[in-house]
RNA sequence: GCCGGCAUAGCACAGUGGUAGUGCAACGGUUUUGUAAACCGUAGGUCGUCGGUUCGAAUCCGACUGCCGGCUCCA
């Protein structure tokens, strides 16, 4: 535990002391710190509100300036579990309740562990620790907000209030905490997206986590596929192309079904006559309140029923998975085929729980930068390597430093539940894996029951402006789907195989990436990836100016250089003001003495003027700087 | 999906019972300019939806939908 998190522990209790002291019945779960603060769980019939943060930080700072010490004491199992049925933990005294939470994680607390509880003033905790010597040590402090939990991160179990709080050694160091935060809130991809008008969202006709690519927003995704292309057309891929939805059976024999269901759209439904109709009885709702049957329908009591039974279903396809499969399947393949790798921009449809959709982040469409390699399996290795390379490449022009490798292997316990039965198979698949990250060098950790039903797994998990954490790239091992396609190779030896299969992503999705890509860059894109890379400024409406500005901007389109041009008359600090505010790369600005020196002169975003250039100077460095992909 | 909060013009916000306002953006005009915002004018909202209370609702109450903060979950 760091200095900063010590003090944020002990700044949790000093919570719990003071909501104690306000609502003594409160009953306490957990008070950790966590990344940019700390919060306490607490299980109050009085719902917290900001409005009593200042009452319970008038009594932290009571607490505070009490100095009182934090006091640890060592006792047994059974004298913890008395003091928590007097309900004394997590208290300032003894109470009427128990303090319930307490004794649940006593009860859990493993034969032989030392038990520990902490003091401060009247206040006991069981508790770890470890914490400051005393609670004046804590010099700035201040609750944030309020939210909810489930007791244990499950939700079967009841909700408590999760009151979050952050504090600083001084409040020196808290306001700039502060500080930050507000700048981070500028880079909210959802806030930038909407004012540099990259996508849109239209809950109302489109639907709830269904983005809109605008045009400024698909020229950022064009590029992205462009330097896919490019990346895996060099890495001997091929590309593919599939539907967007597959029958039934195809995720039945995937294996997807039913287990994925609740994340998949459900089933469009097709009559035996081949008609489709509506999957879900309630859609005879009318949602437009009128009276009128809709037409050429018999309204019934207990609802509309379909006339003749279900001959098919068709569900959108929320992985690729199975559809590349079929397209291996669907020629025969020798050992000399393979490592067989097929990629494709894969669009797919999950559908999330209203509650967890979030800007680009998390949404219910998504195109995947995806591919499936069919490799033997002594080739596994260097195509897993190779891929873990690709990463990497791709990190580096994205100038991506903060992220971590998190290898997710299976819980042997789990075998049969969440995971494929075939205990062999999972030790062998995650020993390649693993063998592979530490000869590459590459720093990672190891999370266990994290894998993907069907194999081990390496995420790369990324954060948003606003601190929340998202899994940027993907690439997994599958050794149970390909057999259950049936799917085989002739080896050499004449004798029919499975080969083994590599999901990977590197850029994830388009949503996420882009997502992540508008907070990281905040908004300021590098010239290749600007969806205005430039735009062409004139002093003045004159039409000799317009004239030349004109012929550059011909130019620079038949480059396929994403330009603008602002001939109006408005003032020119208007002119660049605007270019600025849309966080346009280049601006080239003309005027009368650049057009009789044959010259342009440049500005750059966030840089300012850089000087007059000769044009054709200007514009080939342009050209080369886009195609060399510089920062 | 669960807990809590919020919903007024394209965007940012004001308006707490007497039938809607400001700034920016948009549009029209004036201004003719050297690197972050020139001036004048015009237009734009059945205040998320449905229902209730009231002589009267953006305002009070309820339901629904959506969004936001979290939890759960995930590319």
């Amino acid at each position: 535990m760091t200095d900063l998190e010590r003090l944020r522990h002990s700044s949790a209790h000093v919570l719990a002391t003071a909501i104690l002291r306000i609502w003594p019945e409160a009953q306490f779960a957990a008070g950790p710190p966590v990344e940019g603060g700390f919060y306490y769980d607490v299980e109050l019939r009085h719902r917290i509100t900001p409005e009593d943060f200042p009452r319970i930080e008038a009594e932290m700072k009571a607490e505070t300036k009490a100095n009182h010490v934090f006091e640890r004491v060592e006792v047994t199992r059974d004298e913890a579990i008395a003091l928590a049925k007097e309900g004394r933990l997590a208290a300032l005294g003894a109470r009427p309740e128990p303090s319930k939470f307490k004794l649940d994680i006593v009860e859990r607390i493993p034969e032989g562990e030392t038990i520990t509880l902490y003091r401060n003033g009247d206040f006991t905790d069981l508790c770890a620790g470890p914490h400051v010597m005393r609670t004046g040590n804590i010099g700035a402090f201040r609750l944030t907000h309020v939210a909810s939990a489930y007791y244990k991160g499950d939700e079967r179990n009841p909700q408590l209030q999760r009151i979050y709080g952050t504090a600083f050694k001084n409040k020196t160091q808290m306001d700039e905490h502060f500080a930050m935060l507000e700048e981070a809130k500028k880079r909210d991809h959802r806030k930038l997206g909407a004012e540099m008008g990259l996508f849109a969202m239209d809950p109302e006709y489109v639907g709830p986590g269904l983005p809109l690519w605008l045009p400024k927003g698909t020229a950022i995704v064009e590029e992205l596929e462009k330097l896919a292309k490019e990346t895996e057309f060099a890495a001997g891929y091929v590309r593919v192309r599939t539907p967007h939805l597959a029958r039934e059976k195809m995720y039945q024999t995937s294996g997807h079904l039913p287990y994925y269901a609740e994340s998949m759209f459900p089933a469009m439904e097709l009559e035996d006559d081949g008609g489709a109709r509506a999957s879900s009885p309630h859609s005879e709702a009318s949602s437009l309140g009128t009276s009128s049957e809709p037409e050429g329908r018999m309204p019934s009591e207990a609802g509309w029923k379909p006339a003749l039974p279900i001959a098919d279903r068709y569900y959108l396809k929320a992985m690729n998975c199975p559809h590349h499969h079929r397209i291996f399947a669907a020629e025969p393949h020798s050992y000399r085929d393979l490592p067989l790798r097929l990629a494709e921009y894969g669009c797919c449809y999950r559908y999330e729980q209203s509650g967890e959709l979030f800007g680009l982040m998390r949404v219910r469409s998504l195109n995947m930068n995806d591919a499936h390699i069919y490799c033997t399996e002594e080739q596994f290795a260097d195509e897993f390597r190779a891929v873990n390379e690709m990463y990497l490449k791709y990190f580096s022009i994205f100038g991506l430093g903060k992220y971590q490798m998190r290898f997710s292997t299976h819980d042997p316990e789990k075998l049969g539940q969440k995971f494929v039965d075939e205990p062999e198979l999972w030790k062998k698949t995650e020993d390649m894996v693993r063998r592979v990250l530490v000869e590459s060098g590459i720093h990672f950790v190891e999370v266990p029951n994290e894998a993907a039903f069907y194999g081990p797994k390496i995420d790369v998990q990324v954060w948003s402006a606003i601190g929340r954490e998202f899994t940027i790239a993907t690439n997994q091992v599958d050794f149970a789907v390909p057999r259950k396609f049936g799917l085989v190779y002739r080896d050499r030896d004449n004798v029919e195989k499975t080969p083994l299969c590599i999901h990977r992503a590197p850029l994830g999705t388009h949503e996420r990436f882009i997502g992540f890509l508008i907070e990281h860059y905040a908004g300021n894109f590098p010239l290749w990836l600007a969806p205005e890379q430039v735009r062409i400024i004139t002093i003045g409406d004159d039409p000799a100016l317009a004239d030349y500005a004109k012929a550059i901007h011909r130019e620079l389109r038949a480059s396929e250089v994403r330009t603008d041009i602002d001939l109006s008359n408005d003032p020119i600090k208007a002119k660049i003001a605007d270019a600025e505010t849309a966080k346009v790369h280049t601006m080239l600005v003309i005027g009368h003495r650049d057009l009789e020196a044959g010259n342009v002169s440049v500005r750059l975003h966030g840089k300012g003027n850089v000087g007059a250039k000769p044009r054709a100077e200007a514009l080939a460095g342009i050209l080369a700087a886009i195609r060399e992909r510089r920062g």
